[in-house]
DNA sequence: TGTACATCAGTGAACGCGCGTTCACTGATGTAC
DNA sequence: TGTACATCAGTGAACGCGCGTTCACTGATGTAC
């Protein structure tokens, strides 16, 4: 692994180069290592191969740094969720599966993202940037949630709003119950991705929605 | 506040009388001020009023006294589920949204518990005991689906085991992203027993039930 | 009822450790002229 | 093109702190006889 943006020539002596990433890179690991919890300022600093100074550079204090790392998660998991949804191409049923789908993927492969983000107890109001980027993330399931109950005529269309907390929710639930990657995680008699998608096919269908519908 | 058993009839000197009782509240107070990781086994013996190395005679070590924590709180989260599922009476649907408020109850008024119990990251592998105190409590979650789902013709029955799953995951999901106490709490516009309702409805719905349909 | 003794549940001092944070400093880089 | 200088991003040593854990110990309790 490399840390440098020139593409990794090796170290380039007394200063870093890109030391902020490096950090960002440090606390993953670690996180993914032992949990947001067992992350410490000092340890990152070790394996950016600096020393325990250097850090305060860059972030106020640790929680800054962890604040940051949520930050960047969100903004990675409204990449994805948003090319899960594609628009809703080529049919809004398929696609919100699919952001289902992603979102478990996220929880599982960055793992230690979806951590920061949910689990380390960040607060959300401490930094705009954080909100704003957790907000764009669940805004991409609204806009699903949206698209979706379009179909339904005028009377019996319950508020996206609630859709989107509804989906979010079992999302959530489903991967930190069993989606972790650590020890609590819990066993399961079938895939997360699976759990996931009959309730969000049940859960629809309760809305009056219907997979084979027209488009 | 009061650590002995003899309802607190002041210090007993040189012998605590109920130190695995006082440790054990001392982490819940603990875990509700600061999170699971934010407890310490030395801060629990001094606010148990006993030397750091008293904890040592009743604990292997801070881990032991955590999963114990977790623990007893699936024993307390059995009791209120079960007591709010009553039987299935006085009619399975209401008494199923009564679990679903009941969770959420506990959720936020046990929050040290339930922090204990889910988001400590205490491996549920490591005590049989933790194991089947979980087991317990959700197979009341279980118990009540194999109720509800037994008024659907048997051939369009879903499996109990997948409904119990949905609807704690669902749970968990709204609890812990919106039921929490601590300032990671989403804001809502409306009340998570509202939205967990609302879900169950419409999941339940889903399934094909009602719940004004006959008893 | 009294005494001897085993066991239990505490003490308190000590240890090494890693953390967060600060400080004056210095090497590297960029810019003005 | 060269030089002087300001600024930036690191160093490394030091600090106080609280933690987990150990150790030989001792006061309190219970039991056998």
């Amino acid at each position: 692994m490399s840390w440098s943006r020139d593409g990794g020539k090796g170290p380039r002596g007394y200063h870093h180069g890109n030391l902020r990433e490096a950090l960002v890179r440090a606390a993953l690991a670690l996180i993914a290592e032992k949990g947001p919890a067992g992350f410490t300022f000092a340890e990152a600093a070790r394996s950016a191969g600096v020393s325990p100074a250097a850090p305060y550079r860059h972030f106020r204090d640790r929680d800054e740094l962890l604040a940051d790392v949520a930050r960047r998660g969100f903004v990675l998991f409204e990449e994805a969720l948003k090319a899960a949804w594609n628009d809703g191409k080529p049919e809004p049923f398929v696609a919100f599966e699919r952001v289902g789908k992603a979102y478990l993927a996220f929880a599982r492969e960055q793992h230690a993202y979806y951590s920061a983000m949910f689990e380390a107890g960040v607060p959300l109001d401490a930094d705009p940037e954080l909100q704003q980027a957790g907000d764009r993330a669940f805004a991409v399931l609204r806009q699903g949630a949206e698209t979706l109950i379009a179909r339904l005529p005028a009377g019996q269309r319950p508020p996206a709003l609630m859709v989107a907390l509804h989906v979010w929710s079992l999302s959530h639930g489903i991967a930190s119950l069993f989606g972790r990657g650590d020890a609590a995680r819990r066993k399961l008699p079938m895939s997360a991705e699976e759990l996931l998608e009959a309730g969000v096919l049940v859960y629809l269908q309760g809305l009056g929605l219907r997979g084979d519908a027209t488009k």
